[in-house]
DNA sequence: TTTATCTTTGAAGTCACTACAAATACAAAA
DNA sequence: TTTTGTATTTGTAGTGACTTCAAAGATAAA
């Protein structure tokens, strides 16, 4: 949840070698500090008042842009609904089934042990796994 | 991939309180005997010269029953596109991000161990898990 | 300053999926 | 059998997330 100053932001951009427009720059700030996997939908809402004439095409253009260059990640945990991450450290999800929030899970240590899942076929090679649980909260529970 | 014969699937369809008519018939026995994950409109397609009268909106309202029932699952691989899943086998899925198919990847014994993966937040519980795999298959790896 | 390249924008389009209301099939009651 | 009611199917029209596209605006290089 900390905010990182613009100059961290920009240095962030850059590395990825990306070229840092007002909008990426806000954007990315926003994704940085609001890691609740929002939707392209949702970045547009908060961030129109700050800049009036961002256009939602702008919006998932640069999201595209930033999964491209592995800034942040896509997050799939609902049909209809692609969010974003810009939490690239190994993690799972929660979605709770009655209020529809998203709850990072993070491993202890910073890897996720994978070894209990079931074995990939000779010749396969992984890239990524996405691992969500769908359940009730503790709130949604009573 | 065996054949089920159309009074097994009778037996199943109506073991979930569903009556049998011949498009649920159909769709049920399309998702028994070709567990590729196949999306609506694939469905669609692939019944569509046997039951000439069949319409998109049916087999849409065939799967949400069926998946209400919990007769099947619904697979959530990319966004845009929803899957579904006849196998109700504890399993893992595998995506090739090349040639695009998805694999199902099965447990040793039964059950899947995820005692690895992050544990649930206190008061948290867990209906499913998801588990997503993203890489390259064997054939598609030269 | 000129020119070329990036980036943003809004309007129109696509596509998976849903809502809806009419038509058909099926079943129970008379 | 006929009547009446309930389930099921169907096609059309709609919704909403996302994309395409071409023009406008901003940046950078020559």
């Amino acid at each position: 949840m900390k905010e990182l100053s613009e100059s961290e932001l920009i240095a962030l951009l850059r590395s990825c070698g990306i070229s840092p427009s007002p909008q990426r720059i806000a954007i990315y700030g926003y994704l940085k500090s609001h890691p609740v996997h929002p939707t392209a939908d949702v970045i547009m809402k908060e961030l129109k008042p700050h800049l009036p004439t961002l256009s939602l095409t702008t919006v998932y253009n640069t999201l595209k842009l930033f999964v491209s260059k592995k800034l942040v990640s896509e997050v799939i945990i609902e049909d209809g609904e692609l969010r974003f991450d810009a939490d690239l450290k190994d993690h799972a999800h929660f979605k709770c089934t009655r209020c529809q929030q998203v709850f990072d899970l993070f491993p202890e240590g910073n890897r996720m042990d994978i070894s209990g899942l079931p074995a990939l076929p000779e010749g396969f090679s992984a890239e990524s796994v996405h691992i969500c649980f769908r359940g009730k909260c503790s709130s949604c529970r009573e």
